[in-house]
DNA sequence: TTGACATATTCGTGTAAGCGAATATGTTTG
DNA sequence: CAAACATATTCGCTTACACGAATATGTCAA
């Protein structure tokens, strides 16, 4: 066992480490599509930039659970962040490659046809929009 | 515990026992796309139907790992079987909603830009077309 | 500097996923 | 019916994943 720079090893999960150097590889980003909770982070974000207290406010799921996910498809490729002061806003990631344009279209017009994401969307309007 | 028809229970991975009712949870969809092999049998069986033999020939997997993939799908109700003689062959299975369609479009369009699949498709011309 | 707040990370644990090996099922042919 | 063939299923094992709880980091305001 060597001791390599932990900024280039990966994780367990074959995602960088480094958010910076995201994952190119089309297979995980359907990994990062494989999981409730991350289909509805991207489906709030799809719509405009969000901050973290926003899922936890819309999705009603812990904050050290919403954030694993973030740092998740941050690796993945698909969220890039944003520090403004205390919060950290979160937004789509642009495409890299066609399979990572296909699911952004899906996210855009198909989600909508998905109740529990729709549901959110409904629960987002209620709470801070009108 | 009690001992329900063995025909209705779901597998521990969510999805039903019997592929001629699939799943229509579009997370299960992405879980599908979420496996290397998988992708590979997508990626083949967007071309034309295939049957079991192909699958091992093109992937070099085996038979095993192929034969529980293609049942995954088939429950998923990405894929459909069809028997003839000793023979089973998969195709497509026609889309329930418009995430399964969305994916279906980047099977048949995006894949192509990714090298695994493609050299897949490569191998298949070499061996069994011309 | 201290406290409050927003967010991230670590740790331990239960569970799901994938695989190889072995075996079972179903079909055809003789 | 037996043998051969195509395919499916089961079992045991290892690894990946998701989660709750606890804790750490980073920023602002007083």
């Amino acid at each position: 066992m060597d001791k390599p720079n932990q900024l280039f090893k990966a994780f367990a999960d074959g995602l960088p480490r480094d958010p910076a150097r995201p994952c190119s590889n089309p297979n995980q980003l359907f990994k990062a599509f494989a999981d409730e909770t991350r289909l509805r982070i991207l489906n709030l974000v799809a719509q405009r930039e969000r901050c973290v207290c926003e899922f936890q406010e819309i999705l009603q799921v812990p904050q050290p659970t919403i954030s694993r996910h973030l740092a998740y498809l941050r690796r993945s490729g698909l969220l890039v962040a944003r520090r403004e002061g205390k919060w950290i806003h979160y937004s789509l990631a642009p495409p890299q490659s066609t399979v990572h344009e296909s699911l952004l279209r899906c996210v855009r017009h198909c989600f909508c046809d998905v109740d529990f994401l729709k549901q959110d969307l409904d629960r987002d309007k209620e709470c801070c929009g009108e």
